[in-house]
DNA sequence: TTATCATATTAGCAACAGCTAATATGTGTG
DNA sequence: CACACATATTAGCTGTTGCTAATATGATAA
């Protein structure tokens, strides 16, 4: 199966539309952080959380380093932790528009 | 059922996350256009693409401007098309990363 | 008014994404 | 080595998302 430039860019983008993939991001924002240290931080499963943090690391958002037995998760680079705070200026801006969407495809 | 800032940011986020709606963005990113023109533009079905467009609005990402019987759509404003911009400048850094994904949670 | 065109909405279904529980891998420590 | 800890992987289930088909609404034109 060939993965088409607009496949990979749904696919990028998509990782960002998740709830718990969004508090990981948020968590590891400013510092990286070991898996277990995400888990606890966002009250997590230690299962559903390593596979979020494969699907960020897949998707190049986020990269892992280990060290003895851990793994400390941070943002790939500058450029992302710019995208998410562009996403934090865009919605502030548009915040009540996007409170009364209740379209079931969301 | 209250929202909280965060299942708004995923709601807003989890929009640019379907291939249906990136085509319509990338479709109407440079100038606005009807729904007939966007349906044939990429394709779609008229009802599935009304239910797309009616989620880009929704989460304040596009706007409608009915004239007569049709309706034009377009970005809602330059934030969002400048957004979309940093999508592929993003993307095209860290291309070759987001190809090697399997992880089924993508 | 009736007919036609453009768009929106609804219902039902099929596919997929994400969750939990169990297990596997891998690393350090006694 | 055996054990404990940290993380990754797998399988199966459940809920959600997005699709199609049908119908409704709304606007213009004959």
């Amino acid at each position: 199966m060939i993965q088409t430039d607009l496949d990979l860019k749904v696919k990028f983008l998509r990782a960002f539309g998740d709830k718990t993939r969004v508090q990981i991001l948020e968590c590891i924002k400013y510092e990286e952080k070991t898996v277990s240290q995400i888990v606890e931080s966002i009250e997590g499963n230690q299962s559903n959380i390593s596979q979020h943090l494969a699907c960020l690391r897949g998707c190049g958002i986020i990269v892992g380093r280990p060290e003895g037995k851990y793994v400390y998760y941070g943002l790939r680079n500058q450029q992302i932790k710019e995208l998410l705070d562009t996403f934090d200026n865009v919605l502030n801006q548009i915040e009540d528009n996007v409170a009364c969407c209740d379209n079931h495809i969301s």
